[in-house]
DNA sequence: GCCCTTAGTATTTTACTGCAACTAACTTAG
DNA sequence: CTAAGTTAGTTGCAGTAAAATACTAAGGGC
């Protein structure tokens, strides 16, 4: 057992990953959040090569020296671009093949955020490297995109569909505080339709997901709305989606 | 345009990956079957550091010049640790940190393949490298793991037990031909719990992923059962739970 | 003070699950 | 040859939950 050890230590003082060759490593981010009614998604204008000067997610290389885990690196270049510091932030898929990057071998770990739109200061970085909000049309978005980043968004974007309709998670694209309307209107928004209000309130009462803010209220030129917050809860997953219909145009 | 098309290939032609401290990376898989009534897992006997002589799960390296893409190594490993081509396969998620490698930075991307239990031939590798099936108890398996080994399998049985619950992906666990009433045992070895004859048979009507082989039967000392396979369908998901009730000691 | 609008609740109607009983088809024992 | 035992597969019913809709509540504007 001692000689396995001292073997191990013997290995380990002559291995040097320069002697191999292993791919490239990056860590990308699909930022969603929800501006003026509609879906939007954090786009960035790559300053160098390769695909200098095309759009593409907020990403990078770890920092194998600075950064602790993977989710360091996310949390790292997504503090750069929007100074978010607590996001939702989940996993969302690895990519990998000899074709993605003109430089080698690439993969990546796609990384999944929600931030709320309020209080965004966006990098601009002197010209290049400016980062902005583009609205998510259907499954993509309009400037063609750098590497696959184009495949990568419309993974992000079906994700995001599934779980606004199976868990509590949209409650990480609103501020402090909202309506229950204005949290109906953010599933309204990224599913594409109508929900049906009861079955919406009914899943609120029952997730325990939020919570009244005591004697607040949002006025306006009508019955004031209840307002509420996150409540200190991990994710609740339903096994339902909600009632509602596909919205006809009129 | 043209300019930074000759720019890039200017940058490309200096890049070299060697320059930069980059991560190690790996791909690791997690292989379930069911064999003797209980699910198992395979797992490889280490033959070189580090963790010599621990078990782990079957992985390794990107092969940057034989593999085109992430799933290529992973099915590469699959094939070379049992002999079967055609599993189900899916990424399962990624893993990356300073310390779960003492060779340094290392990140893995972790897949889950279902295969059935006839006909596999694992590898023996001369009393090193050799593979073995361990029974899934509860979330884990008796030995302990290399790496964080363990908590990829945990993290990998729940997502199987999810994904069995709500999809039709446990048809992968089967050989060719198969009864309704195996189909139903693998739900219930893996569930851990009966489920209802009628609501299961529902589902499987519904689901239109399996099919009748016409004028097949699997005869016993009752009643024949329709022998069925597997019809050419992408996974199905359903958005309910069967029903059935925890078995009672007795 | 009435109307309009949005917030929020109650009721009815409809669909489906969970459960259990039932029939079907074979083998084996006597 | 028949009855018993076992597993395959279907049917029917009752309780429950979801979808649809109608309703009440509470403000502001005029």
């Amino acid at each position: 057992m001692s000689t396995t050890h001292q073997d191990e230590r013997e290995f380990l003082s002559h291995y040097n990953i320069h002697d191999y060759d292993v791919p490239l490593t990056s860590v990308d981010l699909v930022i969603f959040t929800v501006r003026e009614e509609v879906l939007q998604v954090l786009l960035v204008r790559r300053g160098e090569h390769p695909f200098k000067e095309m759009w593409s997610l907020p990403g990078g290389f770890i920092d194998i020296h600075r950064d602790q885990d993977l989710e360091a690196t996310a949390l790292r270049k997504l503090r750069e671009k929007t100074g978010v510091v607590t996001p939702y932030l989940e996993q969302l898929q690895g990519f990998g093949n000899k074709t993605r990057d003109p430089r080698g071998w690439s993969s990546t770990f796609a990384y999944f955020a929600l931030i709320p739109s309020e209080h965004i200061e966006l990098a601009h970085g002197a010209n290049t490297e400016a980062a902005q909000w583009f609205r998510v049309e259907e499954n993509s978005v309009q400037p063609e995109l750098a590497f696959d980043h184009a495949q990568i968004l419309a993974i992000a974007i079906l994700r995001l569909r599934n779980k606004v309709e199976y868990t509590s998670l949209p409650v990480h694209l609103l501020p402090e505080q909202f309506t229950l309307s204005e949290l109906q209107g953010i599933h309204e928004v990224v599913l594409g339709r109508t929900v049906d209000k009861s079955a919406f309130r009914k899943r609120i009462k029952e997730g325990n997901f939020v919570e009244e803010i005591p004697d607040a209220w949002r006025y306006g030129s009508n019955r004031p709305a209840k307002l509420y917050r996150r409540a200190n809860q991990p994710t609740v997953y339903f096994n339902r989606a909600m009632g509602g219909r596909v919205e006809e145009k009129d």
